[in-house]
DNA sequence: CCGTGTATTTTGACACTGTCAAGATTGATT
DNA sequence: AATCAATCTTGACAGTGTCAAAATACACGG
């Protein structure tokens, strides 16, 4: 029963979406083709497609996958908030951004999304880190911690553009010398606690 | 000497942009091949190569253009700045990126700038603009028009990121209901104001 | 006006790609 | 043990980007 030289993979699915994230860490999306994953993971080239309806459904289950680890970063404990904590929240943000941009880049570019064809789980995933980082500011306002005229939903919608777009900036490197990184993180930081602490004069 | 008729098209360079674009605007950035492209022209498969070295060496071109005319969208006269007039700037922008998403995303999208055949007179491009959006703030600076002790350089970074964050938001149609496009806005604009806004109690 | 060179376009070809349809093999269920 | 569904393979098709070599047109010096 040598796993090599028996007809059923036993394991295609999983083994097809670890594959993959290497394939596509190693040479980027286009690197990624059906056939080649296929062969890497040593099965004739329209196998894979009995796990996945598409190459997009490939795409949009390892994307889901991103959000799954993502929701973790998105984690900041209101207890200990302050202008510092935000600081290290958005380095923390980027830095992962960053390491793992073929899979941000999946995650929030426009190719699947834009495609009619997204994934209802990826929805899904996409929406619920989304609502994780929304509810946290609630909690936070809840507690008395954030200022009380604040709207939960609009400020995280423009932070989370926020930083989204500072991840964008870096990872293209576009406008962006690579030392200027920390100022970056900073000024975002000072900006998101503009808006969050409590007033100081009534 | 009809034009549908003789050997040479004339004006080859200028009509495959123009073909892309419209290709581009109805099918997606994945309805545009160079084959396709080259039969809309009216030209063999092969004859666009000689006006680009490659399909990114047009996409690039069309990027550039993109970037000439986004220009115009950045532009904010200083004398009226206010909040009012920074919702307003903010809804013209996210106007621009939306009624042009494909343009958008071919300027900003990572496809282009992740592969190391980026034209150098797309970065010029792009440089530009950016450098425009800064010196703006700059200028606003010099005329006592906002806080003194702003970083032009970090808030240019940051707010530009915070715009492009929310066009890909709106563009991608995740995160955002449609109808809070508004206030989505307003929010930005607030949190712009904050920043840039003299202070009030010195 | 003619020949020559250069710019432009075409034809042919190659190695890829995603994906469908039809058949082969396996494991599970009755 | 027979049957059925799940899984995998082979073969095929249309489409892609791009290179090399041949054909055509234009520009210019004689």
């Amino acid at each position: 029963m040598n796993s090599k030289t028996r007809y059923h993979h036993g394991d295609l699915r999983r083994t097809l979406l670890d594959e993959a994230a290497l394939l596509l860490r190693d040479e980027g999306e286009q690197g990624l083709s059906m056939r080649r994953l296929a062969a890497r993971a040593g099965v004739s080239r329209t196998a894979p497609y009995h796990h996945f309806k598409d190459k997009q459904d490939l795409l949009c289950a390892i994307a889901e996958e991103g959000f799954r680890r993502f929701v973790g970063v998105l984690t900041l404990d209101g207890a200990e908030l302050s202008e510092k904590r935000l600081r290290k929240f958005v380095r923390h943000y980027l830095e992962f951004a960053v390491s793992n941009s073929e899979y941000y880049d999946l995650m929030f570019g426009s190719h699947l999304w834009k495609s009619a064809d997204v994934t209802e789980a990826l929805k899904a995933e996409a929406h619920g880190s989304f609502r994780f980082y929304l509810n946290q500011v609630k909690s936070w306002q809840q507690q008395g911690l954030v200022r009380s005229d604040l709207d939960p939903l609009r400020y995280s919608q423009v932070t989370w553009s926020t930083l989204h777009g500072m991840s964008r900036s870096i990872i293209d490197g576009v406008y962006l010398a690579p030392d200027s990184i920390g100022p970056f993180c900073d000024e975002a930081a000072r900006m998101f606690w503009r808006e969050l602490a409590p007033e100081a004069n009534p």
